[in-house]
DNA sequence: TTGAATGCAAAATGTTTGCACCCGG
DNA sequence: CCGGGTGCAAACATTTTGCATTCAA
């Protein structure tokens, strides 16, 4: 679903060329942050578990930052506790968190080209639009 | 600061109304809030406390939540550990939070004012402006 | 008076760190 | 072999909760 962006060849690689090594809990944390699509660190944690069940969190949190590093994960706060990870690079999208049932919606990064670019030449700041959570209230929950 | 909104009298009848005390603390914590402009549950604590100081954090978290609840606060996610919080209704803005140096510039939500009605009008969604955060790159944490 | 609110301490979450052992290169 | 990586346990940071006591109304 959704995976591409290199080929496993690729970023093992770049791992190396940095000094990095290859392990299988690397791997597994990075097939597992696409394979769910959004997780939060526990989630991924149990995913990773379905295949290697004594891999520690700590573990986890470490690499998920290392791949962050990479830029082959991102995370972002949708709000409560803890953060979403997601494969970086594909299928960016806006996160619409509503505040009344904690749900999250997707829309196109589309919808917010215009404020990015006036962003980054009105001020400077570049958007990361994976990044991007807008909060709210869903169309149900606005609902009487 | 920046204070407006409703009269003192006016939200605590609505205090009293829904069948809630005023008491001292939340009366501190609220102007805590508005004097700090943003401040983390331990901030308002501190703050709280020059003026009282034996406030207990859990009475500054349950205040909060309910100040929230009657819509004079709200809070927002930055990013890092704790929420922000802040005064509702006044001097809305935007977040623009740096990924790099942690650094939050403000921008006025008309920046944003096409994207909250296109979400409105086709998605039923209602953004909470002064909600609003976006991760990036500040221009300092840009330049090379 | 009386139940909402507070203070305190303990528990629950979520994340980080020190360290001995392990293993990828 | 050697330094990066892992597991484990303990430390941290943040937030929540149970309970006896206090106090606003």
């Amino acid at each position: 679903m959704g995976r591409s962006v290199e080929t496993g060849a690729q970023w093992q690689a770049e791992l190396r060329a940095r000094g990095y090594r290859l392990t299988p809990q690397r791997q597994l944390v990075l097939e597992a942050v696409g394979e769910l699509g959004h997780g939060t660190p526990e989630e991924i944690a149990t995913a990773v578990r379905r295949t290697a069940s004594g891999v520690n969190i700590s573990t986890i949190y470490r690499n998920l930052e290392l791949l962050e590093e990479l830029g082959l994960v991102r995370h972002t706060h949708l709000g409560h506790g803890a953060p979403t990870y997601s494969v970086a690079g594909n299928d960016d999208h806006v996160h619409l968190v509503c505040r009344d049932c904690d749900g999250v919606e997707e829309a196109s990064t589309e919808l917010v080209q215009d404020v990015v670019e006036r962003l980054a030449a009105e001020k400077g700041f570049t958007v990361d639009v994976g990044h991007f959570a807008l909060f709210g209230r869903c169309r149900s929950c606005s609902a009487p």
